[in-house]
RNA sequence: GUGGAUGUAGCUCAGUUGGUGGCAGCACCUGGUUGUGGCCCAGGAGGUCGUGGGUUCAAGUCCCAUCAUUCACCCCA
């Protein structure tokens, strides 16, 4: 009987990993510069909270998710409720009028897996509490916009307005005489859609459906005043910081909280997972779930699986060799002594790899060659009776003797050699 | 949840009308060089042919089931 990964869940090993701590490593330090801090959320919360974050009737909420059904408890599908929870648990609002804050772990949805889409993946989250000004919005866009392009990947944006409870239930009728008119021209889905959710209708990828909603009433023809005018500053902000976008009318969000603004970062390169980013404000929800009157929100997730993809199509393996020296030993008296030189090297701080299987010279040195380190010291036992060791240059074949002093010394003398 | 495709060495894959699992490539180990990497050459190791049934004298090959992987739908990051 083997045992094996659940479906869906997947180990990411070394040769991948690395890739992975890029991708950490760059947005902390893009997150950095805008300010954000980070907060570690909890993976298990009540089941209540996703329900009424996301919304009762989607799809994450009725099917998806990992739920401990006896104790009321769900993994959670997301990192905004789990965020927004901790925000008006801890009064984060007294503290600062507008927070920033991001967090980076694993979501949990029972979805059959494909391509970019897994039952354990990871997100990389950010929100901004606290602040309606359409220049957070523009904010927020630029700073997933530069994170993307400094990671050398090219994705499009496309934003649109969902407007707000003063503004939507109007376009919402608008839009239900619409479908009702043109039932029959719709796929099966958006039949379905028509009742369950007709916004999402707008988004449908059926060619047919497509057609027909073009000439379904525009979101953006119905904002209000309000609406409308952030819309504007959201586009100005944008310009101004010189983010490329195009507005979609037709693109529409999954999770029930959004209001005004929301956005995608979109490929071409994932098959149907064309979603490597997206989010949007949602000014209604932190008052919905029994925090502080009035306080807006918007925030955004990147899927960290998605990205990492798509790094690993633009590039081959990454090549960097992660250790400083190679310490070869031959035969047991200079295997005894490279097994404590290594050791103090590396308490001296130094990437050490040393052969302890007492393999042969060239073995030793095919190692070194394999994982492109760039010195190799190798303890002879000529050299070593002499006091004697060689340090080999592996990049341009250049040996230098060295003179073996006391182990301090000698780690002082090749800690200064090869990082010189 | 629905539909399609695919499971043979660590990886990528051959395997004919059923008739002994491949001098296959990459990776790994050893040697060619009494103590020096990348190239080359030689050798070596590595397999429950996803699993369980069935048909057959005989199954990697045909049939059924099952599990897994994968792509798409749905949904979403």
């Amino acid at each position: 009987m083997n045992i094996k990964a659940l479906n869906g869940f997947k180990d990411i090993l070394p040769g991948e990993v690395e890739l992975w701590q890029r991708l950490e490593t760059l947005a902390r330090d893009i997150f950095a510069r805008f300010n954000f801090s980070e907060i570690r959320l909890p993976i298990l919360e009540k089941t209540d909270l996703f329900a009424r974050a996301i919304g009762e009737a989607t799809d994450i909420v009725e099917k998806e998710m990992y739920t401990f059904v006896d104790k009321q408890v769900t993994m959670r599908p997301e990192a905004t409720a789990s965020l927004l929870r901790a925000y008006i648990e801890h009064g984060l609002h007294v503290q600062k009028p507008v927070q920033r804050l991001f967090t980076i772990g694993p979501m949990f949805r029972h979805e059959r897996p494909q391509k970019g889409r897994l039952r354990q993946f990871h997100q990389m989250d950010v929100e901004v509490l606290g602040s309606t000004s359409p220049r957070v919005d523009a904010e927020m866009m630029a700073m997933g916009a530069m994170l993307l392009a400094e990671l050398g990947l090219s994705v499009s944006l496309e934003m649109n307005s969902l407007g707000c409870p003063v503004c939507r239930p109007g376009f919402r009728t608008s839009l239900l005489a619409f479908l009702d008119e043109r039932h029959q021209g719709l796929c099966d889905d958006c039949k379905r859609r028509s009742s369950t959710n007709p916004l999402r209708v707008l988004d449908c990828k059926n060619p047919k459906c497509r057609e027909q909603v073009l000439e379904a009433p525009s979101l953006l023809e119905h904002l209000c005043a309000d609406c409308a005018d952030h819309l504007s500053g959201v586009q100005e902000g944008l310009e101004q910081l010189g983010v490329q976008y195009s507005l979609n009318k037709f693109m529409v969000r999954g999770l029930d909280y959004y209001t005004r603004t929301t956005f995608e970062f979109i490929t071409g390169d994932l098959g149907a997972q064309a979603a490597v980013g997206a989010g949007g404000r949602y000014d209604g929800l932190i008052e919905q779930l029994g925090g502080p009157r009035g306080v807006p929100g918007i925030g955004f997730a990147l899927g960290m699986e998605r990205l990492v993809l798509l790094l690993q199509q633009k590039e081959a393996e990454l090549t960097a060799s992660g250790v400083d020296l190679f310490v070869a030993g031959l035969g047991e008296q200079s295997s005894r002594y490279g097994f404590g030189l290594t050791h103090a090297l590396r308490t001296g701080g130094m990437r050490v790899v040393m052969d302890l299987e007492g393999r042969s010279l060239k073995s030793q040195m095919k190692q070194a060659g394999k994982l492109g380190v760039p010195y190799v010291l190798i303890l002879g036992e000529n050299e070593l009776a002499e006091g004697k060791a060689v340090l080999r240059n592996m990049a341009t074949q250049e040996q230098q003797e060295l003179l073996l002093q006391d182990e301090a010394s000698t780690v002082q003398t090749l800690v200064a050699l090869i990082s010189a």
